[in-house]
DNA sequence: AATTCCAGGCAGTCTGTCGT
DNA sequence: ACGACAGACTGCCTGGAATT
């Protein structure tokens, strides 16, 4: 049984190139090595194959048997490693990967809404999944291709993931048209007379950015209502007379029984980025989603 | 586990010879 | 005379050992 050990790619493209031309210069020249270095080539091949593959004529180098049957496979072996260390270029037209994200419902609002509308147009054939955040186990999930880009915040992110800034947000006080509160500054002693409701998306916590600035005030608020989603939140808002902050591209799209008012100090807004796994650094298909994600965060901006 | 170092082997060129 | 092949030499690559 031959060994294949001895055997390198370089050679079977010597070989099918010599079964074409039939001449070791003209093979060297199409090779772009010298003359003896394919006489060398075909001496491994000889060794190799243990036949002697040519034999020379009048009329120039001569084919064995052996070597004319070879001739089919080696086309296809040199075309398949062709494409294998030159892998398609990425088409969103006729992609059928499948994506999935990983993003909360905010974002989803946000960017996915614009980002599905996108790709319905610009590639059709791929199929897309969103996955509601999973913060703890964020890292393992983008390694093992589970999720295979998240939308999040950079205060979930493991260092040892790649980000891309997508687009700062801010933080408006909203209540409902109804609400008792009608001006729209309101004093710190009014706005703190009311409860407040605010999202917790995993742990049901009452604390939030809000509180924390409060602490530094000397104050505190009743936070009377924890949800886990944004969703829930702009519909308790309108059944009661409640006070939350929620993000302010959220609120222009959802704002209907809605209003806003002037809070009497600010909180800190957040970024929203992307992350991902080093692995998929140059994955044709995740640097286009990726960079789709992108283009929406600017217009999002 | 990753990086560096080193020895051995191999493929390439140049030059020259041989076979058809 | 032309083209294949062989020998001498050079530089690069690979695999294993040593080191970090």
């Amino acid at each position: 049984m031959a060994d294949i050990r001895n055997l390198d790619l370089n050679l079977l493209r010597a070989l099918s190139v010599l079964l074409e031309e039939r001449n070791v210069s003209r093979t060297a020249e199409r090779l772009h090595v010298t003359q003896p270095t394919v006489s060398g080539m075909l001496s491994r091949l000889r060794n190799i194959f243990g036949d002697p593959l040519f034999v020379r004529t009048q009329r120039g180098l001569l084919p064995t048997p052996r070597a004319e049957a070879l001739a089919p496979a080696l086309r296809r072996l040199i075309n398949d490693a062709t494409v294998l260390v030159n892998p398609a270029e990425f088409d969103p037209q006729t992609s059928t990967a499948t994506l999935s994200v990983s993003v909360n419902d905010y974002m989803q609002s946000v960017l996915i809404v614009p980002l599905v509308a996108e790709l319905r147009r610009s590639a059709p054939k791929m199929k897309l999944a969103i996955r509601n955040p999973e913060v703890a186990g964020l890292t393992s999930m983008l390694a093992s291709g589970q999720i295979d880009v998240a939308v999040t915040i950079p205060e979930f992110v493991d260092p040892s993931l790649r980000t891309q800034f997508l687009y700062r947000e801010e933080y408006v006080a909203v209540v409902r048209e109804a609400h008792p509160i009608r001006s729209r500054r309101v004093s710190l002693k009014r706005f703190l007379d009311y409860d407040h409701v605010l999202v917790s998306p995993s742990d049901g916590s009452f604390e939030g950015p809000t509180d924390n600035v409060l602490r530094e005030l000397g104050a505190s608020r009743r936070v009377a209502l924890s949800v886990p989603s944004f969703f829930t939140l702009t519909e308790v808002l309108q059944e009661d007379d409640l006070i939350a902050f929620m993000p302010r591209r959220l609120f222009a799209r959802r704002s209907k029984n809605l209003r806003t008012i002037t809070a009497p100090f600010a909180v800190p807004g957040f970024d929203v980025i992307t992350a991902w796994h080093p692995r998929t650094d140059s994955e044709s298909t995740h640097v286009w989603m990726r960079e789709q994600l992108l283009k929406l965060g600017e217009s999002a901006a």
